[in-house]
RNA sequence: CGGGACGUGGCUCAGCCUGGUAGAGCACUCGCUUGGGGUGCGAGGGGUCGGCAGUUCAAAUCUGCCCGUCCCGACCA
């Protein structure tokens, strides 16, 4: 049992003025946690107590399906030079000098130290399969902290990675992870939804993200009720309603029309008297692609080229998905220079027609692979089999009508770039898809042999061939789990988390700690509660009940006792603080009554 | 990194525009009071006004640079 007249619980009336959402807010107002810099944070008291048993329940569910490892969180340089993340990594990894000034690093992830472990003692197929995980601390120096412990650059993670002897064995230890991820999260009470996902800087084929929606979200999720699809907007599609097509004017060709002053597609939209869905819009970038066949001495060789995007005028561009199929690293918009250079034209009258597309988005050995004004362009199927379209003129102020692609222009490529928009069709059912922001608490990726080719891991088969084992990896943020978990339950006064991640079971609230009677059945009522199973934190303090009661109900226990008045009928109070609901209980009967809720969740 | 905002006792903020004595509420300490939804009264302690430089007789206040924090975008558990 916890006395709270004994214990750091610093709750604060007011929360800091930078906190926005509810869980950054109440973290700190509940003294869970205190900033100490842009997002890095101490956990107190009540803060570790809930971190503790959201790892526990992880540890257990992991434990049924792998083993569990502490990898170090410092790391040689040479060890991601190897991998070639040293610099792709770029800014987000925090680096660091030993006395004798080699580089180090601190641990962001952990698929090049487990990959070592693995090529130097993994030698036969019957060693496989293996997971190995660990729940750790990990260092990110990202751009930007947000929201309490939502996105900071020190958090905890529990991250796993798989060894397989082929793709069959992949499946399996995937749909394992699969499994425990789904059981951790139902155990934490948090309302998930499995998503598709893009697998980004990992690398890889499959993967998925658990997901909770929550307007603090920092994603977005296409969701269809009808049939259960669910993705990632960097990954989802959505069928298109047919369009209705212009009737083209003149001799069906091309014709430049002057449009003095009409840039936005909006303006462009107006002056036609068109759908914005029959204009095209131009979205022009630089991407930064790795060179191929670079001198590996020099490590990986980066160049920039023209890319141009061209997609619906009601559409816009996801980068993510741009990114990927440009094979690029990076993307930036063209500046009014570039633009001059590529399409010869300001925004705003940037069009299709006239361009040359490079033949393939795979890059050459260099520059010099790229013919002179050579662009890549990519073509959104929004845009595909479409007819008498408007669009820049590469001109300033003139646009071109009945345009058509195929006939009128050429692209290096037909890829999905946009992102979906509510209220579009479902690609599996056609039914409307919804889209609502989301917090990612865990993902699971199918990594392939990329890390173990690289690295040198082999096995021998049962034909005694050397093979490259192949791996998965899986994370989940524990800190995570609690931020979804306040997110999905709290209110003006405080929020409450399910039982099974709360700092303490219930709380015994004496209402008047001078009233010796009081005091005595409180002291009783709480070592019975806590004999009958229950983390107790009986809140003896000298204090009026109010202040008792608006910390109670701050502090995200899912069970108060108030034990008042009603002592002297042998009577307490059970109330909920999910529901806000309560009833008088006989003192006698409240571990079993007691019992009888946490059974119900 | 691009855009925006902010930085004054532990917390929330006023004061700054129009330079001259640093304030309130909450929190804290002591005394009394009260005792089922942040009790009331009284007395106290606590601040390099983010830092550095400049302007000025005089800077929390004006100017410049730097640092820090938050928010919106590009990245991710």
């Amino acid at each position: 049992m916890h006395r709270w007249s004994k214990l750091f619980i610093p709750t604060l009336r007011e929360a800091p003025a930078e906190a926005e959402v509810a869980s950054h807010k109440f973290l700190v107002r509940s003294g869970y946690i205190r900033q100490l810099g842009a997002g890095i944070y101490s956990y107190l008291f009540l803060g570790q107590r809930s971190i503790d048993r959201i790892v526990a329940i992880v540890r257990e569910e992991m434990d049924r399906i792998g083993q569990e490892f502490l990898l170090p969180t410092i790391h040689p340089a040479d060890l991601w030079r190897e991998s070639g993340r040293w610099t792709i990594m770029g800014d987000a990894m925090f680096r660091l000098k030993d006395r004798k000034g080699a580089d180090l690093c601190l641990g962001m992830t952990h698929e090049e130290v487990v990959t070592d472990i693995a090529r130097n003692e993994l030698r036969s197929y019957k060693q496989l399969p293996q997971i190995w995980y660990q729940i750790q601390t990990k260092f990110r120096d990202e751009p930007r902290p947000r929201a309490g412990l939502l996105r900071v650059r020190q958090f905890i993670m529990k991250d796993s990675y798989s060894f397989d002897l082929d793709e069959a064995g992949l499946d399996r230890s995937y749909k394992l992870h699969d499994q425990a991820y789904r059981a951790i999260f139902t155990r934490c009470g948090l309302n998930f939804v499995v998503v598709e996902a893009d697998s980004g800087a990992m690398g890889g084929s499959q993967s998925q993200e658990f997901m909770v929606y929550t307007d603090a979200g920092e994603d977005l999720v296409a969701s269809c009720a009808a049939c259960g699809y669910a993705a990632n907007l960097e990954r989802a599609t959505s069928r298109l309603a047919p369009v209705k097509e212009m009737e083209p004017t003149g001799d069906g060709k091309p014709e430049l029309v002057s449009t003095p002053g009409q840039a936005a597609i909006a303006d462009v939209t107006k002056f036609f008297n068109i759908d914005s869905a029959s204009d095209i819009k131009c979205v022009a970038y630089m991407a930064t692609i790795p060179v191929k066949n670079s001198d590996p001495k020099k490590g990986p060789q980066t160049m920039a080229i023209p890319l141009v995007a061209f997609l619906r005028g009601d559409h816009f561009v996801n980068e993510t998905k741009l990114l990927k199929v440009a094979g690029a690293t990076d993307l930036r918009p063209m500046g009014p220079e570039e633009l001059e250079t590529y399409l010869h034209a300001p925004a705003g009258y940037l069009g299709p027609v006239g361009l040359k597309p490079k033949k393939a988005v795979d890059p050459g050995p260099d520059l010099s692979e790229f013919e002179a004004g050579e662009v890549t362009v990519i073509l959104d199927p929004g845009l595909e089999n479409r007819r008498n379209l408007v669009c820049g003129a590469n001109k300033v102020d003139y646009h071109y009508r009945n345009v058509v692609p195929g006939r009128d222009f050429q692209w290096t490529k037909v890829a999905d770039i946009r992102n979906v928009l509510e209220g579009e069709g479902c690609p599996q059912c056609g039914a409307p898809l919804k889209v609502a922001r989301a917090v990612e608490v865990g993902h699971i990726f199918k990594l392939g042999n990329r890390y173990t080719d690289k690295m040198g891991a082999r096995v021998l088969d049962a034909n005694g061939k050397e093979v490259t084992p192949i791996m998965g990896c899986y994370g989940i943020g524990i800190e995570r789990i609690l931020v979804a978990a306040i997110e999905q339950g709290n209110d003006a006064n405080g929020f409450w988390l399910p039982r099974s991640i709360a700092p303490f079971d219930v709380i015994v609230t004496i209402t008047n700690v001078a009233d010796a009677a009081l005091k005595t059945a409180g002291e009783k009522i709480a070592s019975d509660l806590e004999a009958a199973g229950f983390d107790v934190l009986l809140d003896d303090r000298d204090d009026r009940a109010g202040v008792k009661f608006k910390d109670a109900d701050l502090i995200g226990v899912p069970w108060r006792v108030t034990v008042g008045k009603k002592v002297a009928e042998g009577k307490v109070e059970l109330v909920t603080r999910a529901t806000a609901s309560g009833s008088d209980i006989a003192i006698a009967d409240i571990a079993a009554e007691l019992g009888r809720l946490a059974a119900q969740r």
